[in-house]
DNA sequence: CAGAATCCGGCCGGATACTG
DNA sequence: CAGTATCCGGCCGGATTCTG
């Protein structure tokens, strides 16, 4: 029945996928994997020379722990990590992407954008 | 060679749209307007008991300054103050929604959401 | 190479009180 | 009613140093 036609509306939703892409780098380091798996130092190089090592490792544990990125590690010296999407992960190209497209065309008057290509 | 293949993709376009909708109750704010016009006192309802007075107003003011939502003040006693979305901020309900429905569908195990309806 | 540890400034966001 | 003003803790994020 029509009860509560449109209540509250918490989005809930929302805010739980901002918790995972909304940290600073999350967006910049998902997209990098997009394409396929890369150690550690390949994402540095693709973020820099923005991003720290120290935020790039925090940030990509907490993706770990979101379940949206895989983090194998080489038992070897010198260490190899490599980092992937998972298919959570993956899922959240198409809205990174819409939101990159958002981005370009309301707020892209004077900066620079690489959404696509 | 393919010059510049994928080179970096920074996503700007993400980053800046991060920053207009990033706030930590902007996306609610955004939603609750979404259906038309509504007075301050009516977002704070529809957001309570979660959001204070300082953090509306501070997030209202922004979103008016990222073009997002128009306000307007009547001259009168009491005062009056009605928001409602422009243009530009229409168009980020899609996103929203979007953003919403992946959290439901990714991160919805143990908390409740509000997408639509 | 891929981090862990430490230090630190800034600012985000909440609580509370006051005002036109 | 719709804000300001003030205080304040926490933590976000950067710089630097050390390590297996």
């Amino acid at each position: 029945m029509g009860e509560t036609p449109q209540k509250y509306k918490y989005s809930w939703g929302i805010e739980a996928t901002l918790d995972v892409i909304g940290g600073k780098w999350k967006p910049l380091v998902i997209y990098q994997l997009k394409d396929g798996t890369l150690r550690f130092s390949q994402i540095m190089a693709r973020v820099q020379p923005r991003i720290t090592q120290r935020m790039l490792t925090k940030e990509l544990r907490e993706l770990e722990k979101d379940g949206l990125v895989n983090r194998k590690v080489y038992a070897q010296v010198p260490p190899k990590v490599e980092y992937s999407l998972t298919e959570k992960g993956y899922s959240l190209i198409p809205i990174l992407d819409q939101l990159c497209d958002w981005g370009y065309e309301h707020m892209g008057d004077d900066i620079e954008f690489q959404c696509e290509e």
